[in-house]
RNA sequence: GGGCGAUUAGCUCAGUUGGCUAGAGCGCCUCCCUUACAAGGAGGAAGUCGGCGGUUCGAGUCCGUCAUCGCCCA
């Protein structure tokens, strides 16, 4: 046998041990007649960039999960891919595009531009799946997905074309959030908001014709001047009087109930809105009748007539008590547009590039930050700026191209959310149909504890089930409607043909397309104001014409009809889908949603349909079981893909959503390659190993309390870590200072001529740590393992450390297992550790070393050393797969045949093996506590060892007083003990007496002399420091048990517990004091 | 502005329904290169559980409040 370094070394197993599981194809998943399954959809990462720490907690979490299902025997699948990821991806290389060639996309073209997308892509997808193969994940990357590849494609394809179909998906035009440096429309949640530094600026706009009396202008404030050349009113409130009154009367009640500290602060706006009633209320009065009187004001600059409006969103308590209103670039001012469209016009003045339109005079073609700046000159000039103040402002900035977010009126495709009439049928075509009132709400009910699917799932959160379903529930009751076309390049392009006819040319087209109209895989419907539409076929056609939208419902489809409606005068939408359309369909669409068997698979791909009579991938392997994720996804993309599973199939993609951490770096702040704290984890796995890195992340993964990782650089210079929550900056934010050279460097390798640092943590030390230790005691275990063989043994007839050592091996194993059913990682982990350092290396192979050297009592020995090992290899496999793989080959060509009672199943590879489940019956109760007190005497007797200094090779004389069972118990341990606290002599006797120059100890009932030992001095202040700790026990205890409330209150089972605790403690303390009586 | 969460040893975190002396890893101190492992072993020091108030026989744990920090939403 070969014999193994004394140290592990990481990198010598990890690739082979990952070669050999592919090899054997150990991740494949294929449909089978096993009934239990576990199947994993992996939250896809985008292509934007490599992984960070971040992504690795999430794959390990996976990994963990799915390994262990599988090991205990469910048909597991682990589905891989990567998501297009449209906005972000687009922005990187269009970005990358103008830094280093100075060209825009428009300079490329679109079918150039997506090629080098695609570049991109499939650089960064190889370099993901490489990362996540470094990490020892087992998914099954034959059917590895991209969100872009045809079978996602197709389901795409027949979701749009159903929901469209089904009134679903409508075409509007909305107030969007436009990013215009990438000019698409673009999510709220691909927005982040910043305050900075900006002004509130008063405008005044003139009344026209002010009757006597009449206040000559009114003044209004903004913080974007510039769009007042969109404003189309001036809003007032309609009961000014009213409010203030109301406000004044909630606030004196604040003042009266508020704590004396508060009430000031109370008075003061008490004080203002009294004072505001005397000066502005006779205005705003007046302002309120002259409004209803239809009295309009002169828009400055551009000279235009706006009308005064009444609406409650004007604020009597605040600035002036008017607003502007300019509804297409503001998101309130458009609900005031809402609610008065009939009276007030509604101007967009801006271009998709951010710079002003036609609309807007001499001011066109500025852009829209100069256009601030000449706006607010010229109203000054012209004496109609009121005032200005520095104020800090909230700027919604876009997420991809970091430029400012405007709120900009345009077209766009949506996703129908709310309730509909008649209910939404979800799905439709298969054995789980059901109608539920709307997307929104059947996703909402799903997670509602009285709701099932037709085939009995619910949704739930873990490890904090109510956190997480109010932050899933809040967000879906808003059903708002989901804007899913985005203005870009890259992604599925939205399937609809558009045309706008009149009369005479939709009469003729209806005509003739009316053949093509009548197929199932065309939809047709003539837009009709604003989300309402009319169906084209057979219904009766406007005479004054309108828009024609037809849907094809996949690329067959396109191949037969697209060409005869472009004939037509038909165009298709240029935009494409938001990705998480398709990423929300990720759990079916991966497994060949609408039909398995004809799904356009990449060649080498494992195939979807039924093979060999079997059920096919998507009735197998959906619905799923547990999705793991950061929080910050539920609305994004879990509630997402609960609506389209629900829509599409009538079920749910999983039942189990396991929220864990995020990784934060040592200044709390959450981890991303774009802020610079980004820790690649193949760096960590190359310093410290993957099983160390998957050990700690398992170690940190607790519940969904965020983990801050101290992040250190490796200097390029010297090579040591350095604290970036200390380091000083250099030049730029990115770049530090090296200490010990005063040199600079860069952790995002972005700075030309700065030399790039390694990001790490020592935080993985522990890993490391653990991962030596588990080497070594399995050389330890394979050294001594030799000629070792299995007989069937009765375990009540084993030595009492061997009964002991399963005891505690069948009470870790079931409290793994409880621990991972509980989604918590730490604690199962913790639980296997504990067990495997803290019991097995301290105590057992301690214990048995000399066992192993004798005949004897060898074989019984080197059987059970051969089955805790074995245990713990399978343990501890879904925590570290690699060096227990890894062991799990050397330990079965040592000793192929292992078990107690029966031989265990020992499978060539342990990702196969079947999950440990040790029997009850090794559980034994008074071994463990006879154990304890063996214990609790040799960290006695070792204390006083290290406290007078005595070398570890001296062998101690000791006396034990002791009588009845415990003294039983000690000399049965005689041999433990000797070995363990390194005693020469051992006397037990009852009246065992101490002589001057003893050490001792008082475990319970028991005393132990340790001869030749002391100092008298120093054993006086050593018992008077027990003595001090028991008699302070003591005493708290017997004022408890002396309080009559206690006793008559308190659970029985407390206080005879306590009771017992207390006459054992009098007991000690008493010996204690007696000792000390004697020196 | 609304919602959620956090604050426990120098650092990073556990602490289950309230109930023995509040734990772990790293770091620190002492001793030990004992033939599995110094990436180790033996032992040790170290916490007014953020502040205040309340409920309770009993509070790190429950309630209120204040402070600080974070996340999500508007």
């Amino acid at each position: 046998m070969e014999q193994l370094a004394t140290q592990y070394d990481p990198s010598a197993t990890e690739k082979a041990t990952y070669g050999r599981w592919l090899a054997e194809r150990a991740f494949a998943a294929a449909p089978d007649a096993r009934a239990e399954r576990f199947v994993v959809m992996m939250p896809l990462p985008n292509v934007t960039g490599a992984l960070h720490m971040g992504h690795a907690m999430d794959n390990v979490m996976q990994d963990l999960l799915v390994r262990w299902h599988r090991m205990r025997g469910a048909n597991t699948l682990w589905m891989a891919g990567t998501d297009h990821a449209g906005i972000a991806t687009q922005a990187v290389v269009e970005k990358r595009l103008l830094e280093l060639e100075g060209k825009t996309r428009n300079d490329l073209g679109r079918g150039a531009l997506v090629k080098r997308i695609w570049e991109w892509k499939d650089q960064y997808q190889r370099r993901i799946v490489m990362q996540q193969q470094a990490m020892g994940c087992s998914c099954d990357w034959e059917r590895q997905r991209f969100t872009l590849d045809a079978v996602c494609a197709r389901a795409v394809r027949w979701t749009f074309f159903n929901m469209f179909r089904d009134g679903l998906i409508y075409q509007g035009t909305r107030l969007v959030n436009w990013d215009c440096f990438l000019q698409t429309a673009v999510a709220d949640d691909e927005i982040v908001h910043e305050t900075v530094d900006g002004f509130f600026w008063h405008l005044r706009y003139p009344v026209i014709d002010p009757a006597p009396g009449e206040p000559d202008a009114v003044v209004v404030a903004t913080t974007r001047p510039e769009t007042m050349l969109g404003d189309t009113a001036v809003a007032c409130h309609p009961d000014p009087k009213g409010t203030l009154a109301r406000l004044i009367e909630e606030t004196s009640a604040k003042a009266n109930s508020a704590p004396p500290k508060d009430r000031p602060a109370y008075q003061a706006e008490l004080a203002r809105l009294r004072e505001r009633v005397e000066t502005q209320l006779p205005d705003l009065l007046r302002l309120a009748s002259m409004a209803r009187a239809g009295r309009k004001v002169r828009l400055p600059l551009l000279g235009r007539e706006i009308p005064l409006i009444l609406d409650e969103w004007a604020k009597p308590e605040l600035g002036s008590g008017c607003v502007k209103i300019t509804p297409a670039h503001d998101p309130n001012d458009y609900e005031v547009w809402k609610r008065h469209r009939e009276k007030i016009a509604i101007i967009n003045i801006l271009n998709p590039d951010g710079t002003l339109n036609e609309k807007v005079g001499t001011y066109r073609g500025l852009d829209r930050f100069d256009a601030r700046k000449r706006v607010v000159a010229d109203l000054e000039e012209l004496g109609l700026l009121a005032a200005s103040e520095p104020r800090k402002v909230e700027i919604g900035h876009s997420d991809r191209s970091k430029t400012p977010i405007e709120p900009f009126v345009s077209k766009q495709w949506f996703v129908r959310m709310g309730d509909v009439p008649g209910g939404v049928v979800c799905g439709r075509g298969t054995k789980k149909l059901f109608t539920a009132p709307g997307l929104a709400q059947a996703a909402i009910d799903a997670a509602r504890g009285d709701w099932a699917s037709p085939s009995g799932r619910r949704l739930s959160f873990h490890p904090d089930p109510e956190r997480y379903a109010a932050t899933y529930n809040d967000w879906l009751a808003e059903k708002r409607d989901w804007c899913i076309s985005r203005q870009l390049w890259w992604g599925h392009r939205i399937p609809i043909w558009a045309g706008k006819f009149d009369g005479r040319e939709l009469a003729r087209l209806v005509r003739e397309l009316a053949p093509l109209l009548a197929e199932s895989e065309v939809s047709a419907w003539l837009a009709e104001g604003e989300s309402e539409r009319l169906p084209l076929a057979g219904a009766t056609l406007p005479v004054g014409g309108g828009e024609v939208l037809v849907c094809l419902r996949d690329a067959a489809s396109d191949a037969k009809f697209a060409r005869r409606l472009e004939e037509a005068g038909l165009r298709q939408d240029p935009d494409v889908l938001d990705t998480w359309f398709s990423s929300g369909l990720w759990p079916h669409s991966t497994l060949g949603w609408p039909s398995p068997a004809d799904a356009a698979i990449e060649p080498g791909q494992a195939p979807l349909g039924a093979q060999g009579g079997g059920e096919d991938c998507l009735s197998y392997y959906y619905p799923g079981s547990c999705l793991a994720t950061g929080r910050e996804i539920i609305t994004l993309w879990v509630a997402r893909m609960v609506v389209m599973g629900l829509y599409n199939l009538g079920d749910l993609p999983f039942t189990d959503v396991f929220l864990h951490a995020n990784i934060l770096d040592g200044k709390g702040e959450k981890m991303s390659k774009s802020k610079g704290n980004g820790i690649d984890p193949v760096d960590i796995i190359e310093r410290y190993g993957a099983d160390a890195m998957r050990y700690v992340l398992s170690d940190m993964q607790t519940g969904t309390q965020d983990i801050r990782l101290p992040v250190q650089a490796i200097s390029p210079f010297t090579g040591n870590p350095i604290d970036l929550a200390k380091a000083k900056h250099g030049r730029g934010i990115f770049s530090y200072l090296c200490p010990e050279s005063g040199r600079e460097f860069d952790v995002l390798g972005s700075l030309p001529g700065v030399p790039a640092a390694k990001l790490v943590s020592s935080r993985f030390d522990e890993g490391r740590n653990f991962a030596n230790k588990l080497w070594n005691a399995a050389r330890f275990a394979l050294l001594n393992l030799e000629g070792a063989d299995f007989e069937p043994r009765d375990p009540r007839e084993l030595a009492e450390e061997d009964r002991w050592i399963l005891s505690r091996l069948a009470r870790a194993a079931a409290e793994v297992q409880a621990q991972l059913e509980a989604y918590n990682p730490s604690a199962a982990i913790g639980a296997a550790r504990d067990f495997f350092w803290s019991e097995l290396c301290d105590w057992y192979l301690e214990i048995v070393k000399p066992r192993l050297k004798d005949a004897a009592s060898a074989r019984a020995a080197r059987q059970v050393l051969a089955v805790a090992i074995d245990h713990v290899l399978r343990l501890l496999h879904p925590f570290v797969p690699f060096i227990t793989e890894a062991l799990w080959q050397r330990l079965g060509a040592q000793v192929p045949v292992r078990g107690i009672e029966a031989p265990l199943a020992t499978p060539a590879l342990l990702i196969a093996a079947p999950w440990p489940a040790p029997p009850e019956r090794w559980i034994d109760q008074a071994i463990e506590e006879q154990f304890r007190f063996v214990q609790e005497i040799t960290r006695a007797i070792r204390e006083i060892r290290n406290k007078y200094k005595l070398a570890p090779g001296v062998k101690l004389t000791v006396r034990v007083r002791a009588a009845g069972p415990r003294a039983a118990v000690i000399e049965a341990a005689r041999p433990l003990l000797s070995g363990l606290a390194g005693i020469a002599a051992l006397d037990v006797a009852p009246d065992a007496a101490r002589t001057a120059d003893s050490a001792t100890a008082v475990i319970r009932d028991v005393e132990v002399y340790v001869l030749g030992a002391v100092n008298i001095e120093e054993e006086k202040g050593r018992l008077g420091k027990q003595r001090a700790r028991l008699a302070a026990q003591v005493e708290s205890l017997e004022q408890k048990l002396a309080n009559e409330n206690f006793r008559t209150r308190a659970a029985a089972a407390v206080v005879a517990s306590e009771t017992t605790r207390l006459a054992e403690l009098k007991t000690e303390l008493s010996t204690v004091e007696q000792t000390l009586a004697t020196l």
